[in-house]
This record gives C-alpha cells, sequence and structure tokens, in this order.
DNA sequence: CAAAAGGTTTGATGCAAATCAAGGTTTTAA
DNA sequence: TTAAAACCTTGATTTGCATCAAACCTTTTG
C-alpha cells in the first residue's frame, strides 16, 4: 500500500476544479477536509445517508452502486485516484441515492459543503469548473443510458473495452487491464457475470480478442468496432 | 393556440434560475435569447448539432430522444411549459448528443450561452441555481437507470403513475392525464407500444386502473403501489 | 366529411439474456 | 502452505420482452 498521508493541497492543485485556485484557497478548501483511510470492503456511504460534502478518491478504488430488491447489486460508477462523488447530493441538500464502497484499500479526502459553497461565491470561475463538472457526468450518464436501452450486450462490451479509443484514429492494436474484477464490470455494462463470461468467451472464438485473468489483447481495434453493427 | 408573443422577462421571472434576478439583469438575459415559434412536429435540434445556447419550454410540449441504429428512437425526456434543455452541452461546448422535437404548437426561448456565462459571473447565487437545476437533473437520470436496469416494465409503469405522489401520503384516488400519446410514454419507460398496452391492460383487468383514452383513474393508490413487489 | 395517416390493441412467434446448477480456478487469510 | 472463500466458466432451462402481423380506433387534413 502506497504512503498512508499526502500531502492535501499539493493532491487539490492538480484536480480539475481546483487546479487553477491561489495557494490561499487552496488551503481553506484543505481546511474544510477530511481524509479517510479505508481497507478494502468497507462501505463509505448508504443509500439514505445525509450527505454533507463531496468525495474525492485520493488513491484506490471506489465503487458506486444502487441495491436490487433482492440482495443484489447494479454498479453505477467505478472510481479511480482523481474522481469525486457525491456532489450532485450534495448540492441537492438530499441524501445519497447509491452506495458507495471502496473496492480497494483506498484513501478518500471528504470536503465540506460550506468549503464549496464558500470558493463558488468567492470565484466565478470555480463555480464555472463546478458546472462543467457537474455536465460531464451527465453526459456520461446519458450515454449510459443510450447504451443499456439501445445497444445489445455484446455492443455494450465492445463499447466498454473501446471507451478511451478515438473514434477513428489510433494505434490498431491494444492491451488494456480490466480496472476490476469481472462480475464488477458486468454489473457496470448490465449484466449477469455469466452473460458477460460467455459474450467474452464469443469475442475470443471470433479472434477479436485475447484475456488472460484480467489482461486484454486487441489485435484489431477497428475490427472490434465494427463486430455486429 | 395560445398567444403568440410572450412578455420574455415576465416569463423569466418566474422560472427558478432567474427567480431572484433583478429587473436589469433579467433585461440582459432577455436581450440575449429570441423566442422560437413552431408547430407540432418541427425537429428543434438533431444529434451532432453544435449547441450554443440554452432552450426554454414556454408553452407547448418537447420530446428528447435518442436515435436507434435502425430508425427507431428511444425518448430520455418530456418537456413541459418553464422546462429547459441544452444547458449541459451548452456548457460542454459539444454537441447535442440527442434530437429534440416538438410533440405540439410550441414556443421557445433560445438563451445564448454568453448571456448565461455573464450572468454566472456576475452572480453567485444564480450560479448556485444552475448547479442545483443540473444536479437536479442527474438525480433524475440516476433515477430513470435505476428504472431501467433494476424494474420489470410493470413495476416501470407503476411507477410512472406514481411519479408524483409522495411515497407514503396523499389522497387515496387519484385520477390522471398522460402527458402525451401512448406511444412516447412507452419509449420513455423503455417499453414498445404493444408491450405498454399490455401492461396496462394486466392493470386494468387486476382493478387497479380504469384508462379512457389518456385520462387514467387510480381508485386505490397504495393497492398499485405494491403491486409486484 | 371523407379519406388518409397515424395511433392502439390483440395475437402468434422468436430471441436475448436471466436463472439455476455444478465444476474449476484464483484469491484471501489463517 | 493450505483451507476456505470468493470468483469465473460452462451447460441446461426459463422468461420477459421484442418482433411480426393484422384489425381496429382516432386524429388530421384535403
Amino acid at each position: 500500500m502506497p504512503r498512508k498521508r499526502v500531502d492535501v493541497r499539493d493532491f487539490l492543485s492538480n484536480l480539475p476544479p481546483f487546479r487553477e485556485l491561489g495557494a490561499d484557497e487552496i488551503a481553506r478548501i484543505a481546511e474544510g477536509s477530511l481524509q479517510i483511510k479505508v481497507p478494502r470492503g468497507t462501505v463509505l456511504v448508504r443509500r439514505g445517508d445525509p450527505c454533507r460534502g463531496l468525495h474525492i478518491v485520493i488513491f484506490g478504488q471506489v465503487k458506486l452502486a444502487l441495491q436490487t430488491p433482492k440482495g443484489g447489486e447494479k454498479v453505477i460508477e467505478l472510481l479511480g485516484p482523481g474522481m469525486s462523488f457525491g456532489e450532485a447530493m450534495m448540492f441537492l441538500d438530499e441524501p445519497y441515492m447509491a452506495n458507495a464502497t471502496a473496492l480497494a484499500d483506498s484513501l478518500l479526502l471528504h470536503v465540506a459543503s460550506d468549503a464549496v459553497y464558500a470558493e463558488i461565491d468567492r470565484d466565478p470561475g470555480f463555480a464555472r469548473r463546478v458546472i462543467a463538472g457537474l455536465s460531464r457526468r451527465l453526459q456520461h450518464l446519458i450515454t449510459d443510458l443510450e447504451a443499456v436501452s439501445l445497444r445489445s450486450g455484446t455492443q455494450r462490451v465492445v463499447g466498454y473495452l473501446l471507451r478511451d479509443q478515438a473514434a477513428a484514429g489510433g494505434a490498431n492494436a491494444l492491451a488494456l487491464t480490466l480496472p476490476a474484477r469481472k462480475g464488477v464490470i458486468a454489473s457496470h455494462l448490465n449484466l449477469t457475470h455469466e452473460h458477460f463470461s460467455r459474450i467474452l468467451h464469443e469475442l475470443i472464438d471470433a479472434g477479436l480478442i485475447e484475456v488472460d485473468g484480467s489482461q486484454v489483447k486487441i489485435p484489431d481495434v477497428a475490427r472490434l468496432r465494427n463486430y455486429g453493427a
């Protein structure tokens, strides 16, 4: 596990919304914040909990998921270092809708809502960056909704594997590491783990990907992109 | 059809984000805006169009929908008077992801992005209200995603019919009017119109609702809420 | 007001993905 | 380092919902 503490100011001043703030503003935000170190498996927030600020992942990984009626769960988002959650509920002053769980040993920063509001009032540029962040998330959610409602399981898996590849350009071959257990990714794509496994093997049999544990190799990006479209 | 023109200032000063602005701010926003009168069926924006501002519905009804690969469509949202669209894409300065179509003869207001940005920079309270609006939309989208991924068709229809009923309280009986053609609502709930029709009749047969055209009567709200849960 | 176009219902059939079940593999922790 | 737990694969079966098809309403428009 990496070092146990982090200089909050250094860290913040490298994140999009805080990047252009002066040293004193960063100091004020850091003052209204709390470092939270948790082992893998810790439930950070539960649906229904009141929301008093936003969380930023410093290192580790966090899973946002909804509870199904009967014990299962549906992953909404996987968060890595630099990503945050809870803003929307903080701004609405409503309780959380989803559960957040640490998938790896993680260090988080909790920024109190007051500190954020104060900075919005003080710096319109900060307000704009907050607005941009929320807008990006909205766009991302619409993309997810589109995928779930309009695309087949196979198409969603292909889209997921190629999510960082620009539409056309880029290298022809590609290697990547799945960022979590297969079951978690399956749920994120709205598939059962069984179905996800079958799709992966369908792609393997078609010679479109090679899989070894969580290592995925894509010999021909263009060919994979065209599969089933 | 209602009157053809509307006093933009009066209208704006009754909408959440603009409510607390002074007369001069309202005037500035109104100046950066354009009234658009369209007949039913008009396509207002298409996926891929550049976004230069936000649209507010003054009267009429607008449908936001994604195009399916083969000609169909999936309705994301139905907008009535006072509701707006395009903010997120405006703030990201990216092209529209969805098509917007007028379902009824409508009057819209188009507010140029510059006017909005200027007001954000001038008034932190306005910025906060914009942030709250985006947050509410995000919350709404998560609810939709939850419905699509976790609930059956029947549960989604029940949830839709009761969407404005507070969890527990309220009257026991209820009458409402479907806000659009059944096919449009079906698509919004991610169902084919055939399946939607069948579900409605399943509920009718169970004595849970009565339907006459777009009039729906719910004799026992609590019983409908409990159906299939 | 009549015809056309569009919307809704109903039935028959098909399929993508879920569920159930059981064996194999990797990870975790003692 | 080994037992236990968690995860992944594979097969058989079921099912919710889509698709196709055809008749019946209801708006719109010439």
